[in-house]
DNA sequence: AAGTGGTCTAGACCACTAT
DNA sequence: TAGTGGTCTAGACCACTTA
């Protein structure tokens, strides 16, 4: 029975078993990395790869100066995207079901060619950009860019929780579709440290697009850490 | 001006903005371990973790024995999952649309709990499994597992790749809704190999289940690589 | 004060690629 | 044959947590 695999991936696979069989509960703390070497005699690359590699699979985390621990279950939060509705704004509402509402700040500025394609207008227009923050216990879960062509007053905005759709209807502007592009990429800096972001971890990025009709009237990007959300889309089915 | 960050980041942004600002294009070899361990006057270890770093950003490839080079822009395979149809398979269509279409393999089995769950069967109950590989080009870029409760028999698959709703129709199941859950999670060893999936490379994952009423009829999981696919849902709004 | 994870140096072996 | 990436050992420093 060879084993030519690299030591550490043994190493990680006799801790994934003990994980994965109860044998190292969640919460538990793991072997450290000098206890690695000395239990399955390798050296401290070895066990340090071992580790990062759980790490990286989300089974166990590691706490600076405390040691790595078996990963609790980690609560996946589950965002209903099923269907929009007039009547009041649809990730307002799957954040009020978390029992938070968002921080949010408007800015002015000038759309870069990323955004510009995205709203059909020319790079350098002007756009209004909002920026949420969804708050709970102090830890940031997730961040929302918002822009819109043109500006949009305060007043306007103070209804932004309340949702795109119906506070563009008040302006007679009718959104018929919404259009969410779901992709993953690896986090900035700046977002590892605002959102907490285990090291390793991706985001799960929505661009989200309300239509009105074939003219785009609002465009955002929605950064959910991809460890703990899951997204559930309710589709049609057109009736042959 | 004070730089207390970790050697190795200072080095990877050094690297990131000399491949951001076009000084080192797409297909262009990186400095290798050495030559940053020289140039930058750091040890391998510290040139080491540069390198993963940019390799886990998607921003270069390692070819063992070659160096490292700088990716070509990832063209990303935007998916449209925007409803679906009596009249063909969602998924095989969008598929054909890549010049593929995939092979397939059926097996009778039993229902793991998690099946069990999403079925709305028990745990044992006997399911047809199918196996789906979109190979192109001899590289496969996405699997699927589907199961359905009881036994299909392989006279009926044949037209599997027309899609789960024309062929439960002939059988008078209407499927009228379809739900897709879509999540983020590191690939098996299997996966991996299967997929030729990069190190570092995170599984998009689609949970998708036909409904007929409130009636579970078929569920599959589509494994797509992260950093390959986007997924684009056009979603309706309601009539107010 | 002891132990830990994150980082670091110095040096090495192997299978592989490129020439 | 020389260079490379992936892996490995031995040993170390630091800021941090824990007791």
């Amino acid at each position: 029975m060879p084993s030519p695999d690299p030591v550490y991936l043994r190493v990680a696979a006799d801790l994934r078993r003990q994980i994965l069989d109860g044998t190292l509960p969640p919460g538990s703390p793991v072997p450290s990395r000098v206890q690695i070497t000395q239990h399955y005699n390798v050296g401290q690359t070895a066990a340090r790869n071992a580790l990062r590699l759980l790490t990286s699979e989300g089974l166990i985390e590691g706490r600076v100066g405390s040691g790595h621990y078996v990963r609790k279950q980690p609560d996946l939060t589950r965002l209903n995207r099923n269907l929009y509705s007039h009547e009041r704004s649809h990730f307002a509402a799957e954040v009020e079901a978390l029992g938070v509402k968002p921080e949010w700040k408007t800015s002015i500025g000038t759309a870069s060619p990323e955004i510009a394609q995205r709203l059909l207008i020319r790079p350098g227009d002007q756009v209004t950009r909002t920026r949420y923050a969804m708050i709970v216990n102090a830890e940031c879960l997730a961040l929302t860019y918002s822009y819109e062509p043109g500006i949009v007053t305060p007043e306007n905005h103070e209804s932004a929780g309340h949702g795109v759709i119906a506070r563009m209807s008040a302006d007679d502007v009718r959104i018929d579709s919404v259009v969410e592009e779901v992709h993953v990429r690896a986090p900035s800096n700046s977002e590892v440290e605002e959102m907490e972001l285990r090291t390793g971890s991706q985001l799960l990025v929505i661009e989200r697009t309300h239509f009105s009709g074939n003219r785009p009237v609002e465009t955002a990007d929605i950064l959910l850490p991809s460890d703990r959300f899951v997204l559930r889309y309710r589709l049609p089915v057109d009736e042959k």
